[in-house]
DNA sequence: GATGAATGAGTATTCATTCAT
DNA sequence: AATGAATGAATACTCATTCAT
């Protein structure tokens, strides 16, 4: 089992440090057997801490779920934020950040597995990559590319995208392609043609 | 809770006209409060039959979901087709079969709901209808239309738009213009230009 | 399976058939997984009827057992008798009859698992071979061998020594040694001493 | 209900006592309704105790059936034992704790059923009765007896010859000879002539 | 804060038995 | 006589949750 989330709270509080054995555990768990096989006695078990503990600190097994998928996202997001900041194009930024997301969960399988679980009850698309997108595409437009800003809905369709390309690497076929089919979708999606949207990908991705 | 394939069995033996109790009994349920809140006790219950009597025709609650979800999209790809046997283009058809099976999600909310949660499990989109899409796409292709083939990782993406387009109808909110969002959405992904989905759309739906 | 019971009833009337058919099918499913794990379906089902059938024939498992055993119990003593009959001393029909017994079971092993299954329950030793064994005891004694008639109890210790014969048959090891081991054992509580019982034995087995 | 092995672990850890609850209500049942008809509900509820406390403790029926079998044979062995560690004679502690064995079934019925329904799964013959009995008859060798150490099938005839006693104890008829009957019967099996049996047993038993 | 024993409601599943056909 | 669909009581087992230590 990593020890991540507890790694990183290792000079933080002890109430902190066992919540984040919590996550680490609910990641490894999660991913190894999915939310619903998951039990609150394994979770503590595999946190070596006894049973009883798991409710000084959530009220429920959805409550940790959601926290630990959201403290995936938050890594995500920084990660990628630090990654694209000497990218200058909006165009780039957009290609850039999907693919790394795609890749990041490719190349930590536990972190998918969990946000393809979580996604699955009630995932609005973690926001702060949202905002971000949005952001992104707005300096795009700004740049001259023929892109729209999309309206809720048509985020939610790329949402759905994003999940399944998160979910296609965990099956584990095709792997190479799945982040150049996805950007080239999201790219459609939001108004460049198919042969923009070929050459944005090209540029950006190697 | 509505009888309808029961009604579509009365005149089948027996068994058949039970097993059908239970499949409308599993729609009705389902679609209420989603397929892991629903018991088989309840399930039986709801089809005025005892418990046992669910063992003599299935051999866990997935089993059946699987099929009433199977049952489901049988009947919708029969009245698809009927529906646009009398559309000449590729393009129309593709456009007026997406409409339709969305409208109809939206006219039979439990309909929707059994698809869409039958899809969280196993979807490999309903064979019958990529099948059927496969071959609008090649009659498109043949009358000069810009499209092409999908591979198989695209007819994901068109089917995850599918799913979502479903669940998005069962929410309530902007139903008007969802089949168009998808709609659109899925003649970019298969090729068109953002200016060529929208002229194919706005033909084919009104 | 074997119809062994089936084709004995081959002339007798449709009733009759069809219960040595559950009959049969009783032997062969408890031999495979014992009494407790034989349920009425299968038993039906094994032997070709519908379930409600067995209830035609039997008030329950139990009956259907204790019958298949005596069936059994039944064959196997005609078989001794046919066998003994021109043995000419009291002791020899005692080994032969213990040793043929014991054999059967060895090579039917289905009529020894039922022998011993249904000995769990209420198996008062089968009383036609508990009265031939007393009358050989009587003929050996005024053959002028030193044994002496057994009381009840000895009975049931002798009876509680075939069983465990049958049984480790059905385990398979040491086969040879078990019939001499038996007729041995038998004959001391009889009342010979060591030294006689093993020259019977030696006499009468080979 | 008696509380043999519960009083014992007044001073052990909650855990060892809850357990020993367990057992005792496992003899308790046992002996009344024997191991099938004893469900889980009701041995927890006899415990005093809340039918999920059983999961805690043990896998299933049969292990709770097996350790409460084991504690009473270690019990019983230990009293025994005790008992003719001032018997001198090898001949005289075989007929001793034979004797004990079945007197205590007998003066204690629900332990004498608890050991003749555990020995219908799995009964090796209490392996330190075994021993025990194996160092007493080489001493009756070493001390001029007639006797023969046993193999390992006469071990089982001894076994199954035990079993029996315990059992006609507890159906009540003719308790005063059994133990003689067995004491007998066991020592004709080790080789003493039906003389040196009765003379051992008269010996030794009054 | 942490522990872990105890709780008990909740659920799937089996299977002897009935009975209309 | 035979059929086989339906029945429903019986039961094992799970697991979130509580609480005394």
């Amino acid at each position: 089992m990593q020890h991540f989330f507890h790694d990183r709270a290792r000079n933080e509080g002890k109430r902190m440090r066992t919540r984040s054995l919590l996550i680490d555990s609910a990641i490894a768990l999660v991913a190894e057997r999915g939310v619903l096989n998951t039990t609150v006695q394994e979770l503590t078990r595999a946190a070596g801490l006894s049973n009883g503990t798991f409710y000084n600190h959530f009220d429920d097994r959805e409550q940790l779920i959601r926290e630990a998928a959201t403290a995936i996202a938050i890594v995500l997001a920084e990660d990628i934020a630090e990654r694209v900041q000497d990218v200058d194009t909006g165009l780039g930024r957009i290609v850039v950040s999907t693919d790394m997301f795609i890749s990041r969960a490719a190349a930590n399988p536990d972190w998918g597995k969990m946000l393809s679980e979580a996604s699955k009850n009630a995932f609005d698309m973690q926001l702060d990559f949202a905002q971000n997108l949005l952001a992104d595409i707005r300096l795009a437009i700004r740049q001259g590319e023929p892109l729209q800003v999309p309206d809720r809905f048509r985020l939610f369709q790329i949402g759905a995208l994003m999940v399944l390309a998160v979910e296609a690497q965990l099956v584990g076929r095709r792997q190479k392609s799945i982040s150049r089919d996805t950007c080239d979708a999201m790219l459609r999606l939001l108004g460049a043609t198919p042969d923009q949207a070929r050459d944005a990908v090209d540029t950006y991705l190697f």
